[in-house]
DNA sequence: GTCTATATGAAGATAGAC
DNA sequence: GTCTATCTTCATATAGAC
């Protein structure tokens, strides 16, 4: 059996008609969200017909999966870029808050997640990759951080995951709120840092050396 | 022009069928997200014709807004019921807390959570609605609590409504998000309990009286 | 106002030629 | 493997009788 090129469909991560396809998916199922995006729109924006479609992905179902893991490990690989500045604790927090927040703020991150949430009843395991893929490795990052300035004597953290998991969510609040629900087009430059900066103070007043 | 007894459409909330309805869309709705449902299940679960239906509301889209209307006014009258234990203050914090939580992780909640968060870049005005009847008022009534609390003397919180919006979102945090994502059955009681507690020292460790 | 029955259109998926 | 053309299904919305 060598020389089998049949190829099997999904995760054809090489093939750059797939690429084509899975890059208009994402394209379109943004831009539309899951339910109204049609397979044809798709296809008309891959610039192959829809039977080219489906010869590389079974259904609209397993197309948005892969598009939703392709996606998540982008942004792992996003998320992946470290070089905190380790020698100042408090610069360092909002460096942290700062990548994360301007990362999550992006329209193409917000409507990832919006459809993720909204189809997660019908595909579980696309909240799965998701969340793996995204908070869970972010969080992990910032506990290791956080488990590190405690080695170093700079912080004290008994429990450095859930004290990220504080942290993130704290930061993450309001302002990620009201951008997902569409009001106000952006927070303004200097409210985003406020915020930061308030957040990171009342994390060191708890998990600060004393 | 007395007794005009057509009667306008939506916002109809004494006729009884009217609020059937609507018990019925918000059932199918929740059920199936946005997209999938269908009016014709919508109008069988209600007991009438998809004529009666359409003679109620213009169409899919006005229902779905009138039903998440009704459901965030619902919300609110939950969140409204108040008496906090004031006379000490960490015992109220986790009050709120856990009022607040455990009504977040009802299945209903996340349900409609879901769909406004999916549907609102096609209506934002359903986002606005949302975000008015039950973070913004869940936060003001927080912030109130603070306010009073820091005019006793009993906490120092130079903005009330910041302060609120971070020990919310901290509260909130991650298991909510595993929650929503389908991860996990539930959380285990007592690592909720934790949790909140943790929360609630974090932030009287800033903002409470020295 | 309410029902039964139907028009109309669109979307997912496929058959067959090249 | 890829395209053009088509099949089938189903959902929104309406027409007409009671």
């Amino acid at each position: 059996m060598a020389e089998q090129s049949a190829a099997a469909p999904e995760a054809d991560s090489v093939n750059p008609k797939a690429q084509q396809i899975l890059a208009a998916a994402r394209q379109v199922f943004i831009e539309q969200g899951y339910g109204p995006a049609s397979m044809d729109l798709i296809a008309r924006t891959a610039g192959v017909s829809k039977a080219t479609l489906y010869a590389h992905f079974t259904g609209k179902d397993a197309l948005f999966a892969a598009m939703v893991g392709a996606e998540c490990r982008r942004m792992s690989a996003v998320l992946e870029t470290p070089a905190f500045d380790e020698s100042d604790i408090r610069a360092a927090l909002r460096q942290i808050a700062g990548q994360f927040i301007d990362h999550l703020m992006t329209g193409r991150a917000l409507a990832i997640y919006r459809i993720v949430v909204a189809e997660t009843p019908r595909f579980p395991e696309v909240g799965r990759i998701f969340f793996e893929a995204g908070p869970n490795r972010l969080l992990g990052r910032v506990a290791d951080f956080l488990r590190r300035a405690g080695e170093r004597g700079v912080l004290t953290v008994p429990a450095p995951r859930a004290a990220a998991a504080q942290f993130i969510g704290m930061v993450r609040g309001e302002i990620y709120l009201r951008r997902l629900l569409g009001l106000e087009p952006a927070a303004a430059e200097g409210e985003l840092d406020r915020h930061i900066d308030a957040c990171v103070e009342l994390f060191l007043s708890h998990y600060g050396r004393r």
